[in-house]
DNA sequence: CGTTGCTCGTGTATACGAGCAACGGTGCAATACT
């Protein structure tokens, strides 16, 4: 037999095996090809990256493999809730994979005994936090176990929150690399196709596989109304929310005004609770729970409700204030209609409410702190210091040193060795470290805005909401979707899609590859109207309007035809 | 970046605008106390 034809054979042969074990360990007669294809993948030992929707099946991408790979499984999760979930979901029976979760709620004695039923082989799925995985003893420990597949889940938090928030996702590459750099495999639901790239970047993967299922959600009505005035964007909110059949989410910017939002509903008679992070975790989880079982009608919530509720009938959510962005808001969307039977998104919008999003765009370590790091850092030349040296030595939190150091590595005003010591860059002096570390976040923070931006333009579109929508995350979608408020003003025969196209349309397909005078390369990756929206490596993402560039003829040419897009 | 809430000054009205500071979201893990 040849080469091809033995490959053909093994191939089969991975597909039978996963399959019976899907069907044998976890009672799953079905896997859908996406699912097996991925699992394929993960056999062969590519690294992988997965976009696929909540509810269709994820975790078996990495679960049934588990049965059949040679070393454990190391899954990193962000909540300790949605890791205590995954394990309480595994069967029981003796044939399953073990699951342990080493984390701050263990004791010495039972991270011990995790550990053992690790080495023993009787856990084969190790549950840990990023935070975990920044430890060296975790490391060493977990590194002596052989580890044959390192599973990132929530993989959008590697992007949204690793450069300031949870700096650890940011340092997950080292950990993969002390582990003796198993293949990666990157779960999400939601991930434009910057944001996988930068997953794809951030966490070291090589020529990564990419399997991405559609985005579109044809039963979520995308609606968004403008408001001037505050208060009357709280009462419409308030009478949307009580009108709509329930149960539904209402995402709110801040914590107080979760807790108005509550308390109006509550008033009009509604099983309504706010639920933030300041609340006691007794609290959150019973309203967690009073959601699950359809004893709360609506929760208001800040951004901390959402990521692992697995409801199907939740039929709407609204948004109360605009998000930062429209990775976040299609995140917060797709927790309704899961069930496929008609739902609801309607997004409140006011032009000031860019105004926060701005501000936490902004956040990352100061100059001072960037500063303060890169001293310590240049005053130990002969006595490397670890993130924990650097810590007591500029006296700052664990999170603003990572973060600092984060940042002064990608700008490559430091190196970070094996074991985590951080060594100044020869002929880089702390001061000029410390110059293009503060480089690195202004570009951060600009990225960030035109984040923000994207989300306004989505607010502002006169065009079909879920033609920009998909557009943003890469899907190319002939409007009318017929299921948005702008499709329904237009009319059937007046509708974006169907309009003439603008004639320099064609010119700039969507995932061209561009070049603009002033900001450099990008890739175009929407289609409205009259206007394209371009992603610019070094520029965050613009809106160029088409008169605008037909008018000027070299502002924006094009370098390379749509490809297919790998992450680079 | 925009909103909110406080003080202050004006200068006698029991109020009001200006000016300014504070605040705003996500969780882990480790620590200090019951």
């Amino acid at each position: 037999m040849g080469r091809d034809g033995r490959h053909r054979h093994t191939g089969h042969d991975r597909a039978r095996r996963l399959r019976e074990a899907a069907a044998e360990v976890f009672g799953w007669d079905a896997l859908s090809p996406e699912q097996l294809t991925a699992m394929e993948w993960v056999l062969e030992g590519e690294d992988t990256l997965v976009v696929m929707p909540t509810g269709s099946g994820k975790s078996a991408v990495y679960q049934v493999p588990a049965v059949l790979l040679s070393g454990p499984v190391v899954v990193v999760s962000p909540l300790l809730a949605l890791q205590r979930d995954q394990i309480a979901g595994l069967p029981d029976d003796a044939g399953a994979p073990g699951a342990v979760a080493v984390n701050s709620d263990l004791g010495a004695a039972e991270t011990e005994a995790a550990w053992q039923a690790v080495g023993r082989g009787e856990a084969r799925l190790v549950y840990l936090s990023p935070e975990q995985l920044a430890k060296d003893e975790v490391v060493e420990r977990l590194a002596g176990t052989c580890p044959a597949l390192f599973v990132v889940d929530e993989a959008q938090c590697v992007s949204s929150w690793g450069h300031d928030f949870r700096p650890d996702y940011l340092r997950l590459e080292q950990a993969v690399r002390r582990l003796g750099r198993p293949p990666v495999l990157a779960l999400t639901a939601t991930a434009a196709p910057p944001v996988r790239r930068e997953i794809a970047e951030r966490l070291g993967m090589r020529e990564p596989r990419v399997l991405v299922t559609g985005f579109d959600r044809p039963n979520i009505r995308l609606e968004v109304r403008h408001f001037v005035d505050d208060e009357d964007r709280r009462r419409t909110v308030v009478e949307r929310a009580a009108a709509e059949p329930k149960p539904g989410i209402v995402y709110a910017a801040t914590r107080k005004d979760s807790e108005y939002y509550a308390r109006e509903l509550a008033a009009l008679g509604l099983a309504a609770e706010s639920y933030h992070a300041g609340l006691r975790a007794a609290e959150r989880s019973r309203i967690h729970d009073a959601f699950l079982s359809g004893a709360a009608d609506v929760v208001v919530a800040t951004s901390a409700f959402g990521m692992g509720i697995d409801k199907e009938d939740v039929r709407f959510v609204v948004h109360a204030a605009l998000p930062g962005s429209l990775d976040a808001y299609y995140q917060e969307v797709g927790r309704c209609g899961r069930d496929g039977r008609p739902a609801l998104a309607v997004l409140h919008y006011r032009p000031q409410d860019t105004g926060m999003q701005s501000f936490f765009a902004g956040r990352a370590p100061s100059r001072d702190t960037l500063a303060e790091v890169a001293e310590a850092v240049h005053g130990h030349r002969d006595d490397p210091a670890d993130l924990a040296d650097l810590r007591r030595r500029a006296g700052l939190s664990r999170n603003r040193v990572t973060a600092a150091v984060n940042l002064l590595q990608e700008a490559e005003a430091v190196t970070v060795g094996e074991r985590g010591e951080v060594f100044p860059v020869p002929g880089v002096s702390a001061h000029r470290a410390t110059e293009r570390a503060v480089e690195a976040k202004e570009a951060h923070r600009r990225t960030e805005r035109t984040r923000v931006d994207m989300a306004r333009a989505f607010a502002e579109t006169s065009g079909c909401r879920r033609r920009f929508l998909l557009g943003y995350f890469g899907e190319e979608y002939p409007a009318p979707c017929g299921n948005c408020d702008r499709c329904e003003e237009e009319g059937a025969e007046d509708t974006a899609g169907e309009r003439p196209a603008h004639p320099d349309a064609a010119a700039y397909a969507v995932g061209s590859q561009v070049r603009h005078e002033r900001w450099g390369d990008g890739t175009v990756l929407s289609e409205d109207q009259d206007r394209i929206t371009v992603l610019f490596d070094h520029a965050g993402y613009h809106t160029l309007s088409l008169e605008a560039l037909a008018d000027r003829e070299n502002l924006l040419t094009v370098v390379g035809p749509p490809g297919d897009e790998q992450p680079a």
